[in-house]
RNA sequence: CGAGUAAGCUAUGUGACUGCCCCGUCACUUGUGGCGGGGAGGAAAGUCCGAGCUCCACAGGGCAAGGGUGCCGGAUAACGUCCGGUGAAGGCGACUUUAAGGAUAGUGCAACAGAGAUAUACCGCCGCAUUUUGCGGUAAGGGUGGAAAGGCGAGGUAAGAGCUCACCCACCUCUUCGGCGACGAAGAGCGUGCUGUAAACCCCACUCGGAGCAAGAUUGAAAUGAGAGCAUUUAAUGGCUGCCCGUCACGCUCUUGAAAAUCGCAUGAGCGUAUCGGUGACGAUGCGCCAAGAUAGAUGGUCACAGUUAUACAGAACUCGGCUUAUUGCUUGCUCGUAUA
RNA sequence: GGCCCCUUGGUCAAGCGGUUAAGACACCGCCCUUUCACGGCGGUAACAGGAGUUCGAGUCUCCUAGGGGUCA
């Protein structure tokens, strides 16, 4: 996933929180908002009592990789971010692609 | 075989498909594609020290304070690090540890217990008076405590005491020998017998300017914005550790908004290897190599094979040298114990 | 990423190196009251962890862990 489809602003990070539509799963939480600019930003948030840095950064690693086969099925001008829960870390690559679609689906963002 | 001790190595590999970041090159539609190359650690961690680098006023004067180090010699760019020694302590031993200057410069503290804590007399012993006991002498013995005026024997005495003497112990002064030195060995003195604590204040010697890459430089933009309060120019605020002087900058404080790009930034006290010097830390010379560089922050996913408890601790953010802490698997030397030859 | 600070019962917190570590709220038991509250008496309960200095450490020194602040 290149870096030009990630949200990058606290900014754009908090008006997503603010506005945004939340759905959830045991393993992730979803929240979209519809954006201005062109294009599909999506930022991953792990959050600091998950693990260290090492296993923070392979969780956002797995999801990102979960994430970039949705991405030109997803429609045009949405922020997303998808928050990690605790059973992340020891969940399946497969566990983590069927929960990214499942709830997409519910959100409605596909084409 | 078990227990221990010291030193060292290591941190999954190979292949297939598919992705991410950087560099080079080619192409064109100038941000995409093709090809090639590179892409986390021994601790990247903690931030406990030392440096490089950058800015501040190149380190101002007076008064006063503060931090650090602390046996000796060496290594190093430097260090509170390392190496080799000396002394002390621990261990049967291999070996390990060591904030190790000064308590005879001065001050403070030493609870409780104990008669008494840096000086004393409770029990006791002795003498005298009296025969509930009182006065005087004494510190050998008892008991308290972490610590009670060096130990033992003899003389001496009313009882005793380094009061005197011999021997021993410790310290001080001096001499000789060995060592670069810390120090060690021996000897002499008609010298002394001194509580502990300086990770209590302190004294002595040496040493330390401050801030830190969110440092800072360049370019661009103009948002040098808006609101509230305070102040009204020898002031106030900020920088130079504190105060005064001096000097520089500049209205100050709060809330809120905005906050771009490039450089710094990857060739360095660099890494590997061989020889030589040195007990060693380390140094010299030759040859070879270039090895992440992001800016919300790059190494992933799915399998196959080998191997396996195949997994631990753990993810670069300016860069090095150490220290400390976390942690996987293994090798070798040595010591002690047991058994066998 | 850099630089600082703090950890004492369930909570808020005092504590000069020295007996058994104050105090308040909370909790438990008893008394008071017809009962509850207030009040009285009593009790349970702690020095973040590990080393060192010292006769003796909550306090001094070092290391570790956790929490917090600040810098564009």
């Amino acid at each position: 996933m290149k870096r030009r489809y990630s949200l990058k602003r606290n900014k754009e990070f908090r008006r997503v929180y603010r506005v945004g539509k939340s759905q959830g799963s045991h393993l992730l939480v979803l929240i979209n908002a519809k954006s201005k600019t062109d294009g599909v930003h999506v930022g991953f948030s792990v959050s600091k009592k998950i693990g260290n840095s090492v296993v923070r950064n392979r969780i956002k690693r797995r999801l990102r990789e979960a994430f970039s086969p949705f991405l030109p099925l997803i429609k045009e001008k949405t922020n997303i971010i998808i928050i990690a829960r605790e059973p992340v870390k020891t969940a399946k690559f497969t566990e983590i692609e069927r929960s990214i679609e499942r709830l997409l689906q519910k959100a409605s963002l596909l084409k």
